[in-house]
RNA sequence: GCGGGCGUGGUGGAAUUGGUAGACACGCUAGACUUAGGAUCUAGUGCCGAGAGGUGUGGGAGUUCGACUCUCCCCGCCCGCACCA
């Protein structure tokens, strides 16, 4: 061999690296654990583009170079696959969707593999499969199986709940349920029947069943997300969809909210991340006030994180859907409320949130009485206050609230001030600080915060009110009305949820001949003729068989995406020959503990990672893992998008007529989206591929420019560029595997981590991709000689020339500062300019060029294999530990081979004011500090100033 | 509106963390080699200026011997949440 052969040489180490299992992973190693996760991916029909795999290289580098210091690392890949495009096209085809996703996978793997990722494929994991599903029903019967002690702050098992609920009943228990729970003693508990016993119990299980109002579209035959709705119709089809509701599973989730809340402190990971999940736990503190009403006994309670301006309350306004708004509206009001009602429930919560301009509300002709002035206030509804949080139910205070003023002032009610020293003018005022209280009574000159602290101490002492905090997270809605999904190991027997035991699991995916849901709108699973559960023999059996005495229907929903994906990370902790025993074993799961580093993006940072970390935390509390956050540290990889190229077309004209770009403005154009693959890098069209390619432009007519198509990189001619997500649609899409082909997966690696900042969104452009190649064929001809590099020259005889040393160790200092920084992209411009710099030394030295292998290695695994070999070498590079990246190394080579800073070094040294310049240079050249760089040389310029500051010029 | 982040050449981005701003790469310009090149090699490239020199990190002030870096105000862009009481 000779130049540079990227592709055999690529061929050559992927298949070295899977014989020989180089990556494998050791569940009983003395070496200190390592565990680097990327998020798996879902196998979608389209495969890779270039902007996935920008996170797992990234991954790959770091797991790479911590097994270079000596770490035992854990590096797997899996696959997500059970989920919606799958189902889709099943109902499009007929084709089952494990078929299409084994094919998905396939196709996944194969462009992967050409990346060179060092990835422990004997621990791959797929959401899909029995063997693993098994589990994340198992989990699911762990959550049914507990309820949360807020006294412990803790889940624990239901059993010890029916142990306290038949020796004290339910009065002492602190629990996070339902809120309709009755209170019963114990011996009322033991006389209820098995399933009044079952009801209570399903109030406070970690999954319970709860009717849920979900959007139907019959026309469509499923449930539709609230983002698949435009205008009260379907996004796909435009029909209309009407608000149903359904027995759904719900995880409790909330009663997490401050556990997850807190531990965000714990864990590493972006500001961003962590803001979006504290906001989405949405923590305020407030309290809970009870306002009688005027006459008919009923009473309001209402959440406010502003006690303090409780004497500025001049109305109330219930939620159109509150349940006391029909009880206490008055004869004369009834029409009226009536009519803003059905109005309100026709639009979507969507359409209502989006519409705040326009301020609605009736009068329900009740008066609420104030607890401190007495005074009567007038209770109004109004569709700006929202049913699901707090208590569905506000105390307006028109004078410290945007909201509450804007709706007295469109009801012409009154707005008190309440506010020391601001005008009526200056209203609504809602800031908390530098501000006193006035017109308030007992609260008359204090300041927000003890105002608050007496009047919820009043609160108390009047029995009418507490401090309170709400949350504004909801419990999760677990159960999906599809059939690509994980089935519930439920049966229904006297309509209660049982469990069906975890010696029987998995409970497989039973066979449909459709994958739409029925025309009862049942779930696909009601299509299935074998579902039912025969308890005697514990197993599924036929539907006929159902006599709800032995045989009992089982659930036909089933898990949504998050179930498999909010433990997957345990999973691969296990090797493969245990997991049929555990989800992972003890041994397993204290090895490993938790995920060191975790890349992926960020659209999870309310999905995925929130419901990871309550399963997480979940399973920690009932002693199943050790630890109690899943995710150590994480980054984001930022989006790569793709570069769009525009051809404009003229409109009005009869023949379809295309135009360069450079003729567009000429005409009355369009753009047209052209796939990115027909532009070469000069923005010159192939037109005969396009026209080759067919669809509209097969018969079409182009105009040239200069003999050529050009296209346009934007829709506009104001913007110059236009960069967009890839996507199919927008024909942007850069396949990696081209790539790999034309460069070789090294520079795909490479180039990949050169374009700009790990977390950073960035465009895709290939122009650079040169730049990172010929970086690799320079570093190839480093080794080499001759014409054709025929030579393979590093000298086995040392030396270390303290020029080439000193290159070296710049280098290594430099690429760890930057990997541990996960600034992989300055890491590529110091491989650059060492090879540059050893070129330009003609250093052949071993010590030298060595070293410098294992440092590239991570990113550049297979030509650093290659060469590693050439050296001599029959261990693989990829496995092995140096001590080139040792503390101990670094300092002893900056003290032989001091980093050297050409002459761009200035320090400050701290001198008396008083010395002459003689003494000065004495100083200076004498100083410990500096004598190390200066090696002898003088330096070229000293400057003193004033005080007793120096700074050096070398 | 609330919360957070970011502004450096034509472009992606560096800057030893307060010490010669613009490393490295793309692009561009000139030259060499070549049948040819969208290959390779050499030199140049922040801006103004022929030049010496001046000027320069969104704008303005401040701290400092010294500021891309720290502080304050303004401007612009991006992200998250959003009638959450």
């Amino acid at each position: 061999m000779s130049k540079y052969h990227f592709n055999e040489i690529e061929r050559k180490w992927q298949k070295y690296w899977a014989e020989n299992k180089t990556f494998a992973a050791d569940n009983r190693s003395e070496k200190p654990k390592y565990y680097v996760l990327d998020m798996f991916p879902y196998p979608s029909g389209v495969g890779l583009h270039v902007g996935h795999p920008l996170g797992y290289i990234a991954s790959d580098i770091y797991a790479r170079y911590m097994r270079h210091r000596g770490y035992n690392v854990l590096h797997p890949m899996g696959y997500d696959s059970f989920g919606l495009p799958a189902e889709q096209y099943a109902i499009q085809t007929g084709q089952h969707p494990a078929k299409t996703t084994e094919e998905n996978i396939a196709r996944y793997r194969e462009q992967l593999d050409k990346i060179g990722f060092s990835f422990d494929w004997d621990r791959e994991v797929r959401t899909s499969d029995p063997e693993y599903y098994r589990w994340t029903q198992w989990i699911f019967l762990q959550l049914f199986d507990s309820w949360y002690d807020k006294e412990a702050d803790k889940a624990r098992s239901i059993e010890e709940l029916r142990i306290i609920f038949s020796s004290e009943g339910n009065s002492n228990v602190k629990a996070a349920s339902d809120d309709d729970v009755p209170v019963f003693t114990a011996q009322e508990w033991l006389d209820f029947d098995k399933v009044a016993k079952e009801e209570i119990l399903l109030k406070y299980r970690l999954t319970y069943l709860a009717d849920t109002e979900v959007n139907w579209c019959a026309q469509l035959g499923t449930v539709l997300a609230n983002d698949e709705i435009v205008n009260g119709v379907s996004e796909r089809g435009g029909y209309p969809v009407v608000r149903k509701k359904m027995k759904q599973w719900i995880m409790r989730i909330s009663a997490y909210a401050q556990r997850l809340l807190d531990d965000l402190n714990k864990i590493d990971w972006p500001l961003p991340l962590k803001e979006s999940q504290t906001n989405w736990i949405g923590r305020s503190e407030g309290a809970e006030v009870t306002f009688n009403l005027l006459d008919s006994g009923h009473k309001i309670n209402v959440f406010t994180t502003r006690p303090d301006t409780i004497f500025g309350v001049s109305f109330m306004v219930l939620a159109p859907e509150h349940d006391l708004v029909l009880k206490i509206t008055t004869e004369a009001q009834k029409q009226e409320v009536r009519n803003y009602i059905d109005a309100t429930a026709k639009r979507s919560e969507r359409d209502r949130m989006a519409d705040v301009k326009n301020i609605t509300g009736v009068f329900t002709g009740a008066y609420a009485i104030h607890p401190f002035t007495g005074e009567n206030i007038p209770v109004w509804i109004g569709d700006y206050v929202l049913a699901g949080y707090g208590t569905g139910a506000v105390m307006s205070v028109p004078a410290g609230d945007r909201r509450d003023y804007d709706f007295a002032k469109q009801f012409n009610l009154p707005v008190p001030n309440i506010f020391e020293g601001i005008d009526d003018a200056e209203l609504p005022f809602a800031a908390k600080s530098d501000i006193r209280l006035e017109n308030s009574d007992f609260l008359n000159g204090l300041e927000y915060q003890k105002a608050v602290a007496i009047v919820i101490q009043k609160l108390e002492e009047k029995g009418i009110g507490r401090g309170k905090i709400s949350f504004r997270m909801r419990d999760a809605v677990f159960s999906r009305q599809r059939y690509w999904g994980e089935p519930f190991p439920i049966y229904y027997q006297d309509g209660m949820p049982q469990a069906i035991s975890e010696k029987y699991l998995p409970l497989r995916l039973p066979e449909v001949e459709k994958y739409l849901p029925t025309e009862e709108g049942e779930p696909p699973l009601g299509r299935a003729d074998i579902w039912a559960w025969d308890t005697e023999k514990n197993e599924v059996v036929s539907n006929n068989a159902i006599d709800n005495i032995t045989v009992f229907p089982l659930e036909l929903n089933t898990m949504p995406g998050w179930a498999g994906s909010s433990w997957y990370f345990f999973r691969y902790m296990e090797e493969k020959e245990n997991r049929a025993k555990y989800f992972a074993s003890k041994g397993a799961l204290d090895y490993w503990q938790d995920v060191d580093l975790y890349i992926g993006g960020s659209e999870h940072a309310t999905g995925h990672l929130l419901y990871s970390r309550f399963w997480v935390k979940f399973l920690f509390d009932r002693n199943l893992v050790p630890v109690d956050e899943p995710f150590k540290k994480l980054i984001n990889q930022g989006m790569i998008l793709g570069e769009s190229a525009f051809i404009y077309r003229v409109e009005g004209e009869e023949k379809k007529k295309f135009v360069s770009a450079g003729r567009a403005e000429a005409y009355n154009t369009h753009p047209l989206h052209v796939n990115v693959d027909f532009v070469d890098g000069h923005n010159q069209l192939n037109i005969k591929a396009l026209v080759d390619s067919g669809g509209e432009f097969a018969d079409a007519t182009f105009e040239l420019e200069n003999g050529e198509i050009y296209v346009g990189k934007s829709e506009t001619f104001k913007v110059s560029r236009e960069v967009e997500k890839m996507s199919k649609s927008k024909f942007n899409v850069v396949n990696p595997d081209a790539i790999c082909d034309q460069y070789g997966a090294d520079t795909l690696r490479m180039y990949e981590m050169f374009l700009g900042p790990l977390e950073q969104a960035k465009p895709w452009n290939t122009a650079g991709i040169t730049g990172v190649h010929g970086f690799l064929k320079k570093l190839w001809k480093l080794y080499h000689s001759g014409e054709n590099e025929t030579f393979f020259v590093v000298e086995k005889t040392a030396d270390t020339s303290k020029e080439g040393m000193k290159i070296l160790h710049k280098t290594i200092k430099k690429v760890q500062e930057d990997i541990d920084g996960f600034s992989f992209n300055t890491s590529v411009s110091t491989f650059m300019i060492a090879v540059n710099e050893l070129t330009a030394a003609g250093c052949y030295a071993r010590e030298i060029l060595e070293p410098l292998l294992i440092l590239i290695s991570p990113y550049a695994p297979h030509i650093a294999e290659e060469l590693w070999e050439k050296l001599g070498h029959t261990e693989s590079i990829s496995k092995a530990a140096f001590p080139i990246f040792d503390e101990k190394y670094l300092v002893e080579n900056e003290k032989n081979y001091p980093i050297s800073f050409n002459g761009k070094m200035r320090f400050n040294l701290n001198l008396p004011a008083s010395l002459s310049k003689e003494e000065i240079e004495a100083a200076v050249m004498s100083h410990d500090k500096t004598a190390r760089y200066l090696e002898g040389a003088s330096p070229k310029k000293i400057i003193v100033v004033p005080g007793k500051i120096v700074n050096i010029v070398i």
